[in-house]
RNA sequence: UGGGGAGUCGCCAAGUUGGUCAAGGCACCGGAUUUUGAUUCCGGCAUCCGAAGGUUCGAAUCCUUCUUCCCCAGCCA
């Protein structure tokens, strides 16, 4: 990833890295027992000491498609866990069945995949669903009844509202609070029983209503709801909620340090205190995981939100949840965009608590630089003007040779047709030149790259009075890769196309989605702020090779940037491609 | 107004037992190389760490006050 002659450095010091540090050294977590699975205490009691030094875990809810946000927090856990000999695990947080669908489930499978994190390791396949801790919640929660931490309210989701106070006030406690032990659990096995509607009962946990953590005021932990599950069908209808089945999943895995962003910060108090009365009754194996939270990923010039990735796609501003525009990791692969950009950007952007807003531009140079290393070099002419050379023989032909990588000769060559007439850019030929241009006008010489100088005549133009041809002269001596090629020397560099063998296709310039750095700040409607130029549609003319491309490859198209043959609309023989990044261009 | 967090160069971000510690990356500005106006290379880029006081021989690091921003009142996660 870092080029030849610049060190890797190591990655930057965080902060959660130096919790992990502190913790080894103390030998927190090193008489963690693991079972192989995930367990109660009772399961890990016996078994061996765990092989993981430490155990994260990335835990999306599978009710839509992953994002760059997420990127972040992936390729931290895992990161985390592979650095300090420890594994990462993929749960899927699945304890809403009205909000979760087995095709995210598959989706957030290959996006984890695809960014190259694997929870498949030293014999442990860490895949798992919050679901499949059902049964543990549930005892968990009859002890929680039984020992006098936990309730059935049965007032109604308003009256809760009602009694849970404000900001600045207490709230009030529930007439049914002290309610026996013996009736709670009589509620709740008939709550899991059925045999009350959504919303009659729920169980809470015993606090405090006054507390000034609005989240102490005795949190709901179980809710009725009669839906089918994604991955239990209709074994219950009682589901935990987040608050409560979090916690508890991080413990039975053993996890040690359960990492989530910021707004989870006044939830630590809650976690903590149920872990520990679990613990304390024996079910819960100890040292109990640690929340650690970290300031989520913000870009410039881009929206992260859910409720606004989704009003994007279901008005059709886009084409789709993996349309190369929309910042989620489906749409990001068929950019074009590279795990390896992202793990490079991941480093770059570091870790911390402070609230920020990464500049876009960071993100692209990240990609840039993977791509720059990784990506062979072709050339394309996207928006193509015909160049004649009017002193080459008419019906003449002959090849000339093009490295595939400037940086990398072990990558060969490929032969590039030449002939009298070629595709060039239509903005490497001035008829009036500006200050500083150093390309195509009359009377200048410039160099068709890998091929010969030429020396511009004139050109010829429509009734409108447009370009239509531009003339050259070409200078025989001169053809690259002979001894004479370097006798004349120009400024200017062209690449061009062969218009006899060139590969006529679609490409798709993308750019950035929105066209101001904050979308929707202030009042303003984030959709206002759309980029109408985001997708430009073109036929360019392509150099030959081109036409084998197979989906997903990526090139750098000479003196425009770095493109890939579309994974959904190329076909055999007849690939498209996206454009994910132009190169930095100084002239410009 | 209650509680929980965060304020170090344009954007990120190290640094928190007080003592050449103001790292590093991106951006930016110079200059060199270059058959991509790309890449690469070299150099520059915070007397200052949200503000004001205080403690100290010495503070971004300790104390006090102030200030700005973010999060929390789903039977969502």
């Amino acid at each position: 990833m870092s080029s030849p002659n610049k060190p890797e450095t190591a990655p930057a010091a965080n902060f959660i890295k130096n919790i992990v540090e502190g913790d080894l050294a103390a030998g927190k977590h090193a008489q963690r027992r693991w079972a192989g699975h995930p367990g109660a205490a009772t399961d890990h009691a016996a078994a061996p000491l765990d092989p993981a030094r430490i155990r994260t875990r990335f835990p999306p809810e599978p009710n839509g498609y992953l994002h760059f946000g997420h990127a972040k927090s992936i390729l931290l856990n895992f990161g985390l866990a592979q650095q300090f000999g420890g594994r990462c695990h993929l749960r899927f947080d699945d304890t809403n069945p009205e909000k979760e669908e087995q095709e995210y489930v598959d989706s957030i499978v290959d996006a984890v995949q695809w960014l190259g994190c694997s929870w498949v390791e030293g014999g442990e396949t860490n895949l798992y669903y919050a679901s499949n801790y059902f049964d543990w919640m549930y005892q968990f929660a009859e002890y929680l009844i039984q020992s006098g931490h936990a309730y059935v309210d049965s007032q109604s989701a308003e009256e809760m509202r009602a009694k849970r106070g404000t900001l600045t006030e207490a709230g009030k406690d529930s007439p049914f609070r002290q309610r026996s032990a013996e009736e709670n659990l009589d509620l709740f096995r008939r709550m899991k029983g059925g045999e009350f509607t959504d919303g009659a009962h729920i169980l809470r946990a015993k606090i405090d209503m006054a507390s000034p953590n609005i989240n102490l005021r005795d949190p709901a932990i179980y809710r009725i709801r009669h839906a089918t599950h994604h991955n239990t069908g209709d074994a219950w209808c009682v589901y935990p909620m987040y608050t409560y089945a979090h916690p508890i999943e991080d413990a039975l895995e053993n996890i040690t340090h359960s990492i989530c962003t910021l707004e989870f910060e006044d939830q630590r108090p809650f976690y903590d205190w149920l872990l520990e009365r679990l613990a304390e009754g024996g079910l819960l194996q100890r040292p109990l995981p640690q929340q650690i939270e970290f300031s989520r990923l913000n870009l410039t010039y881009v929206v992260l939100s859910k409720r606004k990735l989704i009003q994007l796609v279901e008005e059709k501003h886009v084409e789709g949840w993996d349309d190369p525009r929309m910042p989620t990791l489906v749409g990001a692969r068929r950019r074009g965009y590279t795990p390896e950009g992202f793990r490079l950007f991941a480093e770059r952007i570091g870790v911390s608590k402070s609230d920020s807003l990464i500049e876009y531009g960071l993100f692209e140079d990240a990609q840039r630089e993977v791509l720059n290393e990784a990506a062979q070099r072709r050339i394309a002419v996207l928006d193509p003007l015909k160049l004649i050379i009017t002193n080459y023989p008419e019906g003449r032909s002959e090849t000339c040779q093009a490295p595939n990588h400037p940086l990398k000769p072990e990558l060969g060559k490929r032969d590039l047709p030449f002939g009298r007439e070629l595709w060039i850019e239509a903005e490497d030929f001035m008829e009036d030149p500006v200050k500083g241009y150093h390309r195509l006008y009359p009377g200048n010489m410039a160099r068709l790259r890998y091929g010969y100088v030429v020396k511009c005549t004139g050109c010829e133009k429509d009734a409108a009075g447009r370009v239509t041809a531009v003339l050259c002269d070409y200078l025989p001596d001169t053809k690259s890769g002979t001894p004479g090629a370097d006798s004349v020397k120009v400024k200017g560099n062209l690449h061009w196309v062969c218009a006899a063998s060139a590969y006529t296709a679609e490409i798709r310039l993308y750019d950035r989605l929105f066209k101001v750095p904050a979308p929707g700040a202030g009042e303003r409607d984030f959709l206002d702020d759309i980029n109408p130029q985001s997708k430009i549609v073109i036929t360019a003319q392509l150099e030959p090779a081109l036409k084998a491309a197979q989906p997903e490859e990526r090139f750098q198209f000479e003196r425009h940037g770095y493109f890939v043959a579309d994974r959904v609309d190329s076909r055999d023989g007849a690939p498209v491609f996206n454009r994910a990044v132009t190169l930095k261009d100084a002239w410009k």
